[in-house]
DNA sequence: GAACATTGTTGGTACGTTTCAACAAAGTGG
DNA sequence: CCACTTTGTTGAAACGTACCAACAATGTTC
């Protein structure tokens, strides 16, 4: 019995005989035969392995999308290798290293910084790369994301509409694309509507998580009430989760006395203690769109034309926002705009 | 040149003259030489890849145990494969035998059912197994794991000592180990207060996922007001925020007119519309462990011995669960107005 | 029945690394 | 100056697979 006609067997199955293959596959029972992957891919040249790199796994923004490249991936017969650059940029380039020296076929990432030249290097090397959550001036990658300057113009807006006139901005680093994107959003929606941009309050903080948002809230609190924001727009819904309990535990009401408004309407942000407002994008679409571009770049190879698919975010309007600071008690009723003092 | 003395440059750099080593990095540099992850594995016979294996990616208990293996992996340079069995059987199956082909260092893993086989087959083989929050019955495995049977007698307990006395379990499928055990913690407690198991009303869902537990709540409502319970112990903290959420969008009150005990402790459930009481674990301490359980059975060999972690709950009593029952089984306060939303 | 096609099986080679025995060069002690 | 040690480098073998050319056996056509 050859190796060439076990490999035969578990390959093209068609081209042997039906009693050969039997008399193989019982073997292969018997014996508790496991191919070995790595000798697979050194003889192939690649792997079936899809590397992912999130901002963070603890953000359910990232496990949805992760879940939705997992759908995609599973369907093309890849696994997909989850990894956690916790926006840190020496996390992200030791991933990188180890998903290359892998020889993945392909990676989706969200890069923590705007400096592209490693991602670069990985692509003229042969691995195809698709953004995720981040729109590209790079012309040599693919890209899927959603209109962050327009999230950030629909939430201000909606808070402008509401009569707020002190609005904060809550979230950072300022670095990443996202945050920068949905920042100059919420200005262009103030300046559109007459303010100055430097009426927008800025709360910087090194990440995007519920503590960071309980950090931002305590700030946001000790300024002095007469100038202190009316509404707060969150970078994203930990943020504003954390913002949300801090208001609450030192008694002020939201909205009544702080309006907030996330961003990427989790599923959490419906079941805060007060339902939260969100710009809402569409996750799991984001990641198996992105899957599907990685795929087909790695199918069609050098042939392949790079795409950017870009989403429309859509403003969720929940209690968080949908009231007048004064109005005690009377929630879900519609009422006019008053501006707040 | 030789390969060989490159080789020696990559992984015993003192071996090899400064001179030479400077010019086989410099000349790496120069023609971005990547080493081939496939080929050291298939030379080594293993890799430096450890597998995880969850039960529910979205569910933030498991990104924390994730979290925790991640740091104790990393600092052993191994590099973790996240993967999602999502509840499901056969997809667990094909994860594990993923993870048996890529030869990985070891494997992690919450698994689905109670049959044991397929691990006590990858253990044979040689692959360390450790289970991650799951006791076992196994003599051939370490485990780490929370008394869950404890955990769901305190809460119980807490429930039956805040006056309720038609207490509900919702969570499922009861063949999951972890919700068997939690659900004989919460008989035991009925029955040694005198209270007979049957007592203990069973609303059984096919997952743990909020939408399962907003469902739970739809069924817990139908029940007629006589015999509705007053109090739900779910098993784990997102089935407990979708029944807070239908609980709530039903006009009723948490918890004057239904108690709510969750499970887990995760971050969102102290964020939640009414804060959640819930069972905490350490979830990242869990990780952890058992990454060094692994590790330390990969080091020793033949020569190691199994070892049974276990921690202990704790209840951290919240809002949701925190008012006493009249022995009358009616609210004592007042109804206010309704909540929002 | 010779030439040819079809079907099934088989060695051999290559993938890129690590390891190790072997060797070369240089230094050291007597 | 010889024997020996130390230091640095090398070539070859092996890991387990996929693929391909080559071959054997059988069937088919004229």
């Amino acid at each position: 019995m050859s190796v060439g006609t076990v490999s035969n067997v578990l390959n093209r199955p068609d081209l042997v005989a039906p009693d050969t293959r039997r008399r193989v596959l019982d073997t292969i029972d018997d014996l508790g035969f496991v191919r070995n992957e790595s000798a697979r891919q050194l003889r192939a040249g690649r792997s079936r392995t899809i590397g992912l790199v999130v901002l963070d796994v603890s953000n359910p923004f990232f496990t949805d999308i992760a879940h939705g490249v997992e759908t995609a991936a599973t369907a093309n017969g890849s696994v997909i290798m989850l990894c956690n650059s916790g926006q840190a940029v020496e996390r992200e380039a030791r991933y990188l290293d180890v998903l290359e020296e892998q020889r993945v076929q392909g990676v989706l990432i969200t890069p923590v910084g705007t400096d592209y030249s490693r991602l670069d290097v990985l692509v003229k090397r042969g691995t195809p790369v698709v953004l995720v959550d981040r729109g590209t001036e790079l012309p040599n990658l693919c890209s899927v994301a959603v209109d962050d300057v327009l999230g950030g113009f629909v939430a201000a807006s909606h808070l402008l509409e509401r009569g707020h006139r002190r609005i904060a901005f809550a979230g950072g680093p300022l670095a990443l694309r996202q945050v920068q994107d949905r920042h100059l959003g919420a200005v262009k929606a103030l300046t559109d509507a007459g303010q100055k941009a430097s009426d927008l309050q800025i709360f910087e903080t090194t990440s995007l998580t519920l503590e960071a948002g309980r950090r931002a809230g305590e700030q946001i609190l000790e300024v002095p009430e007469a100038r202190r924001p009316t509404a707060v727009f969150c970078a994203n819904d930990l943020m504003a989760l954390g913002v949300l309990q801090a208001v609450v535990s030192h008694g002020l009401r939201v909205p009544g006395d702080v309006a907030i408004v996330g961003y990427d309407d989790i599923d959490y942000a419906a079941a805060a203690s007060v339902p939260l407002s969100s710009v809402r994008q569409p996750r799991e679409l984001i990641g198996r769109t992105a899957t599907e571009l990685l795929l087909d770049e790695i199918r069609e190879g050098t042939s392949h034309q790079h795409r950017r698919v870009i989403f429309k975010p859509e403003l969720a309007i929940r209690a968080s926002s949908d009231r007048r600071r004064s109005s005690r008690g009377r929630p879900r009723v519609a009422r006019r705009i008053r501006p707040a003092d």
